[in-house]
DNA sequence: GTAAGGCTTCCCATCATGGGAAGGTCAAGG
DNA sequence: CCTTGACCTTCCCATGATGGGAAGCCTTAC
């Protein structure tokens, strides 16, 4: 199976798979007399498996530690778990910060006209001006 | 007022307000004699704005296109509020993609023993195997 | 005079990915 | 046999926003 195939049955671009084994997360793949890298069902298990724990948001460093885990036949799964449970704190507090700037926004959208006026408590905010005391134009909830 | 001076006063570094001059977000400061960079109240303002901004996940280019409105007497808050609206929703998208990797996350590392024993439904799940069938190992509810 | 600290520019690194060029290889079809 | 097209190879560059650090200049204080 050349890179092609290989990347068609695991879901990750052949640019990747190059990169991966590039930066040793992946075993050189062997290669035929022609010098294309050739795969096995095995390499592809591999890859579905790191382009997985991608799409769970774990970053190349984490796949490569729960690679390696689930390689080592005498791991524990609390070794896996910890690594699990520390990407989910990471995520949480990114989506902390992130609903932080949502509930911002969304009371300094609520407070803006979003008319033809030029006056805009949004940018009154990003300068620092007018702390706003929510006297707001409109009265229909956008909030929640 | 030099460099460091207006790094102090904004609350953005040196290195970021040259290399926002660099790619023409803020107006090449003028120069001293001895050729250092020279601030007065008003760029420090712009450099606020610019950090405010950023810290509610503007991008650098949506942080243009604000500043262009703020300075644009002629604007209409409407077209402000786009720019805020259309952020809104991409962290809200994100927020989501993030809240469902949480979700299978939670799942996954709630059904996983975390003890001495290797088997793990997490890498199972990375792996592709063994669906899941909530056969956890713990009773106390640890999602939501 | 020299040391300290601030300024300058320039290059490199991050993280994960894609784009694209230049060139080798292979299979099919004229 | 030769061309065409679809692969493959390596190498370089770009992204977005930031930081690190080197080499060298300027100023001020001792």
């Amino acid at each position: 199976m050349n890179i092609g195939q290989a990347s068609d049955a695991s879901g990750v671009s052949a640019k990747m798979i190059r990169y991966y084994e590039e930066i040793g997360l992946i075993r050189p793949a062997s290669r035929s007399g022609n010098n294309y890298r050739v795969y096995d069902e095995e390499q592809v298990h591999v890859l579905r498996f790191v382009r997985r724990a991608r799409s769970l948001g774990f970053s190349l460093e984490e796949t490569e530690t729960l690679l390696k885990l689930w390689q080592d036949k005498s791991r524990t799964s609390a070794a896996v778990k910890e690594v699990a449970t520390g990407h989910i704190a990471d995520l949480e507090r990114r989506i902390a910060e992130m609903q932080g700037m949502v509930k911002t926004l969304k009371h300094l959208a609520h407070c803006c006209g979003g008319d033809h006026r030029p006056d805009c408590p949004i940018l009154d905010d990003l300068a620092g001006e007018k702390p706003l005391h929510d006297q707001h134009h409109h009265h229909e909830g956008e909030l929640r």
